[in-house]
DNA sequence: AGGCAGTTTAGAATAATTTTAAATTATTTC
DNA sequence: GAAATAATTTAAAATTATTCTAAACTGCCT
């Protein structure tokens, strides 16, 4: 019944001082059992609806915001005010196609990033991302 | 009474197939005379309050929309889900201040982009969107 | 089992942006 | 130059994404 991922993302959860809540534990199985996922809280509700569980959006956005303050999960900003979270918590690059809104990623190797200018006065570089937007 | 400045954004305007009206010169006036501008709806309504001009928040968004729209302004989207938009529209990048919300421009020369994938399938780049961002 | 803290929830609240439809203003026509 | 026309502006309502509130629930420790 439990599954082996199950045990897994409860461990998961666990380790990052979040109680495996039912909740929380499907939001984790639809979530980290794909390599790399692109979701939005809208996008990830249809799925958990699609699979009868049910489940408040507040529920959805806390756990996002929770999953992305732990590190499980990465933030992402593009056009129309909504934001993505990605799985994929490695430092990558992503095409974003505007007609369909997906996000594909790019591993970081495979942008060669060449003479980053200098951040200005006393700051640092905390993250460079570089998104191509398709036609 | 007229400036130059004046004449040169209602030229600017017709070349673009918009009327010249009091409050699209006012905008014009504050986003094109400087070299370089990144802005809210917000922050640009604050400016124009700040120099007493009455103007509704609707005609703003009308306003940067439309500039938009003809390729006097670019659209930027970062963190918090607000809409920036710039002035350069040139093909250039971006150091993004998260504690602030300041964007500074970096030249398109300025960052050297080695090995670039290829687009998926039958799509084509529109354009590679580099965000540093700053600690 | 019992108790407590953490979590979920429905619904209200907030924030950014768009829409509506009426009033105003810039251009065109006379 | 005034009237007619069409575009623009506006206040207010609507929409959309997200957060907050406070009450109900549930996981965890004893
Ligand atoms: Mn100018
Ligand atoms: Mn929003
Ligand atoms: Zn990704
Ligand atoms: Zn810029």
């Amino acid at each position: 019944m439990t599954t082996v991922s199950e045990n897994d993302h409860i461990n998961l959860l666990r380790q990052h001082d979040l109680r495996p809540t039912r909740q929380r534990i499907a939001l984790a199985g639809l979530l980290f059992n794909a390599p790399c996922r692109h979701v939005t809280a809208e996008t990830l509700r249809a799925e958990v609806a699609a699979q009868g569980i049910p489940m408040s959006l507040a529920t959805i956005y806390n756990t996002l915001n929770q999953f992305s303050r732990v590190g499980l999960l990465h933030e992402i900003n593009l056009d129309d005010n909504v934001r993505y979270f990605d799985t994929n918590t490695d430092h990558h690059h992503h095409f974003f196609d505007p007609k369909t809104n997906d996000l594909i990623d790019i591993p970081a190797g495979a942008i060669g990033l060449r003479s980053l200018p200098e951040a200005p006065d006393g700051r640092s570089v905390e993250r460079v991302d570089v998104v191509i937007r398709l036609a």
